[in-house]
Formats: structure tokens, C-alpha cells, sequence
DNA sequence: GCTAATCATTAGCCATGCTAAGTATGCAAA
DNA sequence: TTTGCATACTTAGCATGGCTAATGATTAGC
């Protein structure tokens, strides 16, 4: 054994990342359920607020999830109030799916609540510390943007 | 702003690291399907194999669901031959549930793929950006443990 | 203008979360 | 001891969110 902090292999770091990753969307899922509405609905409504107006095909496809399933999800949002559903003149078997002030707001009060839950998390965290995390993310974010190619 | 690259805020690496902690996890995720049980038994099984015999009250608070959720998660299971429902001589109230050999057998293979497809992710890094994802990932399950406190 | 492809919806299945209520058992105090 | 409360699990019933298959409406291509 070399060194003192012995290095991790391959498997403990990935396990190790899957099971800190797990638990840190469990802590900061918590934060969700006060905005009043399921997660699907809530992620699908998050994108809807930030990647602007989409259709039903185009926002199925982000959220991982086929059509149907979408489908229901948006009406759900519909009879909330949070999305306005309407025709796309151009393609007209298609729709256009917009938030509307409702969604929008509810949407930045979320992101507002995770944002708090894990500043007061990470502000346990020396700048160090911080900064290693900010590496990561963006190693991450690499890698799982690459296997897309 | 003093730093070549610059600092990142805490809310920057938080909502990062909070994305790419999906991404990683809906990319591992897909090799559970592979085991041809739901993600919820899944879930339970492993703490069965991993975690011991248990009761169901022990396993629900495990998973955090209700007792009654994971009363039907076991049944499940039960039914697949996958775990074991036994009577508790010492409590006739409660169960002690544990893996058959064959929820061992599948619970094993499950996170054999998981390791393969998180190795193959991570093997496109060097060692020094491995040693800092180790780094974060110790540094995520003490603050994560610390929130108990 | 037909035919095929595409976009969305409907219908119906399953899994998984919940609460409320029921059953069986254990425990403790009158 | 018995009475009554607490505990462990199950059952029943509801909501959400995943899926496939099938339908309807519209567009695109030959």
C-alpha cells in the first residue's frame, strides 16, 4: 500500500459517487414537495420555464419520458394553471406549450428553495473544499455529455 | 474579480452539482432495468442482501417509505422468490425478512453492471481528475451525514 | 391525390407513493 | 388478571407517473 490516503480504485469512486449522488437528490428532493405539485410535473414545468416554448414531442424527449406519459403530465399542468397548451399554426398536429406567470413563479420559488437547502449545505465547506466540488461537477458534466458521442 | 478562472459561487456549484447528480444517476440507472424488477424492489433487495436479515418496519425506515409501501414492495419480492418473509419468535408481531439466494444472485449481478458502467464512464479520466471526484464524494457524505446532527 | 410518416391523445396496464382503518400481538397498570 | 393502550404489519383505496397499443388528425412524399 503507498500512500497514506490510499488511492480509490475505479469501482469505490464510482459506487461511492452513485451513493452520495442518491442521497444528496433525496436531501435536496425535500424541498419539492412544497411546491404543491408531483416531481414529473414539477421537472417537466422547470423546463417548460426555462427552455422556453417546446412542443409535447420536444419536451418528452428532455424529460427522458414518451409522449403519453407526457401528455398527461402537461395536462395535469394545464388544469393547474401552470402551462398554457396551444395550437402550432404552422404544424397543426403539433402544440405549443408556454408557463404561464403561475408556472413561472412557482417555479423560481423552487429553485429558490433547493438553491437555499444547498448553500446551507455546502456552507459547512471551506473554499477548498468548495472548489474541489466545483471540479467535479464539471468532470461530470463532462464525461456524461461525452458518451453521448 | 481576482481569479483567472474565476470562483464559483456556492449556488453554482450546488444547482451543478445538483444537475449532474441526475444525470449520473439516470445514466447508471439504466442498467437496473436489466434486472427485470422495479426500481423500488430493487432498491429494497439490495438493502435486504447487503443490510441483513430485517424487519419490515427496519426496511421501510431503510428506504424511506411507509411501512405499508414496503408491505407490498416484500409481497412483491416474496412472490418473485427473491426474499423471504419469516415469522419473528420473539415478536410474533413482526417479520424477519432475508435474501433468498437468488435475490442474492441478481442483487450481485445488478451492481456488477453498475460498476462496469460507471468504470466506463470514469475511465476516460485521468488519474488526478479520479482522485478529485474521490475527494468530492467524501467530502458530499460528511456534510450529508452531518445534516442528521 | 394516395400513401406513408409524424404529432398528439386515449385507453388500459403496472409499479410505487400515501393515508386510514383493521388485525394480531405485546406490555403495563389497575 | 384483565383492561386497555401501544406496536407491527396488512388491507383498502386513492394519486402519480411510467409503459405499450391503438386512434385521430395533419403533413409530406411519391
Amino acid at each position: 500500500m503507498p500512500s497514506k490516503l490510499r488511492e480509490l480504485s475505479l469501482e469505490e469512486v464510482g459506487m461511492s459517487l452513485h451513493s452520495n449522488a442518491i442521497h444528496l437528490l433525496r436531501d435536496v428532493r425535500t424541498e419539492d414537495s412544497a411546491m404543491g405539485i408531483g416531481p414529473a410535473q414539477a421537472s417537466a414545468l422547470s423546463v417548460v420555464v426555462f427552455g422556453g416554448p417546446l412542443s409535447l414531442n420536444e419536451l418528452a424527449e428532455a424529460e427522458q419520458v414518451r409522449p403519453p406519459t407526457m401528455s398527461r403530465i402537461v395536462e395535469a399542468l394545464v388544469r393547474e394553471g401552470l402551462v398554457r397548451r396551444e395550437a402550432n399554426r404552422d404544424d397543426r398536429r403539433s402544440i405549443i406549450i408556454s408557463s404561464t406567470d403561475k408556472g413561472t413563479k412557482i417555479i423560481h420559488e423552487g429553485r429558490s428553495r433547493r438553491e437555499k437547502r444547498l448553500i446551507k449545505l455546502l456552507s459547512q465547506l471551506d473554499a477548498d473544499e468548495i472548489r474541489c466540488l466545483g471540479r467535479a461537477s464539471r468532470i461530470l458534466s463532462r464525461i456524461l455529455v461525452a458518451k453521448h458521442s
